[in-house]
DNA sequence: TTGGAAAGTCAACAAGGCTGACATAAAGTC
DNA sequence: GACTTTATGTCAGCCTTGTTGACTTTCCAA
């Protein structure tokens, strides 16, 4: 009763139908997430395996092949194909830790700092319009959502990421 | 403080640290809103192409295969191989077209209906259980940049689905 | 000094995309 | 009636990206 405050009226945003659209709305959305980036890496024989890697990397620089694996979720065997091709293309520079010298951390070099540009700026690009159609208090709202279908673990990593900005 | 607005108009959440943020919450959000289905289906020996087309026959049954083929965004080889086996392992039924014999309309079997249920039952938990924890207002934000940031034939495809109902 | 963690590698396999080629049946057209 | 187009199905082969399992090297720390 406390929850959908209005009187008896309206918990019709959790109605079956609701759910199921916005399943769908999920499904289509990140169909179009995807599609201008994966684009772009056509062209490099890449794929969003390597996107998500550039990604991450250039997002938290230093980072360890550990890391970045709980981050992705795969196993290192998956991640470390991708980051090989990576590091021999010289996008990725993998550099013996200092203080623990069993540890890796990556950096992206000036050309994958290049591609990681180019990707982002094609996905943020489309981010950006959709957030300016929709307004700020909807965005709230967005991020929101987001953030409470995520599992607690991944939430934890979610907010971790760059709040040390 | 008021959110959006503060000061001199505030597009604060377009910084480029916001669009990436909202990019990282799809990725992270992406991979919950799949991990209760995967879990099931895991069980079936299927993945979630079959659950994508378990979904969508279920949404509107009768659908043909070019029709499910355009709103999957698959070749049909890919889709012929997963409906493949739905059809004979008795989960969808497909019935040749009256009107245009060359077609055929897909349907869930009962056995079908019971799996699209499971997977249903699991994915519109966490969804509802996130619009429970945020609010019909973010719901309705939620929506809102979700259908903004699909392609525009996606989005045509997105409100047909169920209008009629 | 020894156990265990971090990383890398090899091999094999599966799902699910893709292309290309080809077959069949039914509709539609001239 | 002959011809073309459409809807569907199927075979074969390829790629990416995920998996498991086994094994090695390096090196920190107790």
């Amino acid at each position: 009763m406390i929850e959908g405050r209005q009187g008896g009226e309206s918990l019709l945003f959790l109605t079956d139908e609701q759910l199921r659209k916005g399943i769908e709305a999920m499904f289509f959305a990140y169909r179009g997430f995807t599609a201008d980036p994966d684009r772009i890496l056509e062209n490099h024989a890449y794929g969003r395996a390597h996107h998500r890697a550039i990604h991450f990397i250039n997002r938290t620089p230093g980072t360890t092949v550990n890391n970045l694996l709980s981050i992705l979720g795969v196993t290192k065997q998956s991640l470390n194909r991708v980051l090989r091709a990576l590091i021999d293309d010289g996008l990725v520079e993998s550099r013996v830790g200092v203080r623990d010298k069993r540890e890796r951390h990556l950096f992206l070099t000036d050309t994958g700092q290049t591609l990681e540009r180019a990707l982002s700026d094609a996905q943020c690009a489309r981010m950006r319009s959709a957030y300016r159609a929709v307004g700020p208090d909807a965005v709230v709202g967005f991020r929101q959502v987001l953030e409470a279908m995520m599992d607690p673990e991944a939430r934890t990593q979610f907010k971790k990421i760059k709040e040390e900005t």
